[in-house]
DNA sequence: ACCATAGGCAAGTCGCGACTTGCCTATCAA
DNA sequence: TTGATAGGCAAGTCGCGACTTGCCTATGGT
């Protein structure tokens, strides 16, 4: 649903996640944990990650495959796509004509 | 900010009055307000449309114009383009190439 | 077999956001 | 000027979402 996807985006951690993941695929939650303390400073426990990963899942912009003890995450953009152009005019200026 | 834009679309009444102007800028709030009534059956107060509105503009989303007694409200879909393409890869399959 | 690593589940706390209620201001018509 | 219309302000209630804490499962290395 769309709205699955509106409330993942609505929190700032979860884009930060996305931002994660648009820069290097197939990362696992450690890895995540990591990157967003030493990376942008926040002071989060594993679990908050990995909640916020369910939300960010069961919306559709992150697909998981699990491979032995790992489980990794990879960035689906599908869903960003079809969302805002509910509000964008067909008749709207051309950027790149 | 991108944080407020997000924030404003994480509420589904938010997005109805959306709806509402990209069908017909230029609404009243009672006539947003009668509009989201009759047409979603949505049951919420005058108040709370009028913070809604005050949500979206200050996130962007929305221009108002004063006149006299009325107070005019138009979608600008100018924030929305920008947020997505956040997440969007570079080297993306094209869609109509 | 043992222990460390990678992750999941469940209950509990807490603050913020959505909504209401009540009252106030301003503009227009009679 | 009075009343009706269009809107704003402020305090208060309440539920949901973000985060923590504690414990449990499973895979891999040695």
């Amino acid at each position: 649903m769309a709205e699955d996807v509106f409330k993942a985006l609505a929190d700032p951690t979860r884009r930060r996640i996305l931002d994660e993941l648009v820069e290097r695929d197939g990362q696992t939650l450690f890895e995540i944990c990591t990157r967003l303390v030493t990376g942008h400073g926040l002071g989060l426990s594993r679990q908050a990650i990995s909640q916020h990963l369910a939300v960010l899942e069961s919306a559709g912009l992150v697909l998981s495959r699990r491979q032995g003890r790992y489980k990794f995450h990879d960035l689906n953009t599908e869903p960003l796509e079809r969302i805002v152009t509910r509000w964008l005019r067909p008749d709207a200026p051309e950027k790149t004509p």
